[in-house]
DNA sequence: CCTTGCCTTGACATCGGGGGAAAGGTTTAG
DNA sequence: CTAAACCTTTCCCCCGATGTCAAGGCAAGG
């Protein structure tokens, strides 16, 4: 499988692929003439990375996956290091819910109070 | 007062005033050297801005709180067009708040799989 | 005069996950 | 022979809010 096929089976660019190489998380044997050949297991590893992209992980936290996976786990979650960047990445979302939260009491608290002085400002003037 | 004057009473640096200034969100008269002249509506204005940055507005958001506090108004909120930014603030703060639950519960489930397949691996062997 | 400490503008660097284009090699089909 | 459809590397672009020089002007004190 060449890195077009792949890309396109994973729903993602052979530039990304290639990015993908340079940061460690994907490698790919070279065909004689010097074209990248990928096979199943890289499609999984792939899959993996897309997935945890889009939960919002970074690419350093996403390497432990797929070290597990190409240990030759059939899921990468399973590794002690990928089990501790689940536990880091749990807290900081926790984090985020919490921080989010503050700020959408605060933010209501000024609608409100926004709200509440335009209506009295409008009941004595016409408005 | 000059611009460093201002920056250390908001709390914050000169680069960033003049950023601010060259996105339409500070104005400084000048004085005969060319210096930048503030005054105490100024430093109203640079602290309502680092309110909001915190918060997580970007500068476009933040713009019309500040046209709010230059048209005299004590508070930034109350114009029509902060009223509409906070609600629509409040509104990606709740579509953020629900992607990261939603992201936590999953997280939280490849966690507890991955846990109970480690255990049932370590119970077989020696681990 | 010289240093110190303000100020000015302008321009480059940062971070992350790529997009897009240039300039070229290879292989296959017609 | 040539066109098309692959592939290769390398380099510049993006966002947003700054940090960090660089190179220079201005004011005041010893």
């Amino acid at each position: 499988m060449l890195i077009g096929e792949l890309a396109e089976r994973a729903g993602t660019s052979t530039r990304a692929l290639r990015y993908y190489e340079t940061h460690g998380l994907l490698s790919a044997a070279r065909s004689a003439n010097g074209y990248r050949v990928y096979d199943d297991a890289d499609l999984r590893v792939v899959r993996e990375i897309r997935t945890l992209l889009g939960i919002g992980f970074g690419l350093d936290d996403i390497r432990p996956f797929v070290d597990c996976l190409r240990a030759g786990h059939s899921s990468g979650d399973v590794c002690p290091d990928s089990v501790a960047v689940l536990r880091r990445k749990i807290a900081e979302v926790d984090a985020g819910i919490e921080r989010m939260r503050q700020v959408r009491e605060r933010l209501h608290g000024q609608l409100t109070v926004a709200i509440e002085s335009r209506e009295s400002t409008c009941s004595s003037r016409t408005c």
